[in-house]
DNA sequence: CTCTGGATGATCT
DNA sequence: GATCATCCAGAGA
């Protein structure tokens, strides 16, 4: 039980259906399992100004155009990797953001894979961090968790209940209620609002 | 625990 | 040139 994989139907519906149903399963690659503890859906273009479809395909979001079940990886905030599962038949744009789990099985790689010393409970919490914990890169970007190889998702044991909120730090769209969680987890990522940043003073004001 | 600011480069306007 | 689906260290309660 909980160790049939789950098919690519799973993934052909809309991603605010299909992201609390991920929420307890457990996703493989290589020596690490990670079971789902937090997620969060991005909609299609026009529909959700949140999600990098919003204005239409590009290079970087394509494979969220292609068809359901692939994991797309993009590159964030100069040194961050984040995974996503996309959504939807080819030719719609949207996908689930991996937010954070629990490392179930490969705890030592998933320890050595970190320079430094964490608690278990936080090596993937938090979308980078479970990115890391289950080594995922560019290389990684449009593989088919669905296919014959890896990376692997399994049914595992959903939860009867779960929580839904707010998605976290998104600049736009942060009131929908995307973001869905397993209740007392301490696996679960903090919520953190959006903070806007200035690295630079605007064209227009005076530099103190 | 909470809050703040820096790091760092791809991406898009 | 501005923004960013983040993380970390440091300070304070």
């Amino acid at each position: 039980m909980g160790e049939r994989r789950l098919d690519r139907d799973f993934f052909d519906r809309p991603a605010h259906e299909v992201a609390p149903d991920l929420l307890g399963r457990v996703l493989v690659h290589g020596p690490v399992a990670v079971r789902l503890t937090e997620t969060e859906a991005y909609g299609s273009p026009g529909e959700d100004p949140a999600s990098h479809t919003y204005r239409g395909k590009t290079p970087r979001n394509s494979v969220m155009f292609g068809p359901p079940g692939h994991l797309y990886v993009y590159f964030t905030y100069g040194m961050h990797f984040c995974a996503n599962l996309v959504c939807l038949p080819e030719g719609t744009g949207s996908g689930v953001l991996l937010r954070a789990g629990e490392v179930v099985d490969g705890l030592t790689e998933a320890r050595g894979r970190r320079g430094d010393p964490v608690r278990d409970r936080d090596l993937a919490r938090g979308p980078a961090r479970l990115a890391v914990a289950l080594g995922f890169g560019r290389e990684h970007n449009g593989l088919d968790v669905c296919g014959p190889g890896e990376p692997q998702i399994f049914e595992g044991s959903p939860p009867a209940v779960f929580h839904a909120g707010p998605r976290t730090g998104v600049s736009t769209g942060a009131q929908t209620p995307w973001r869905f969680w397993i209740g007392n987890e301490p696996t679960v990522s903090p919520y953190r609002a959006h903070v806007p940043r200035r690295r630079s003073y605007p064209s227009g004001e005076s530099v103190p």
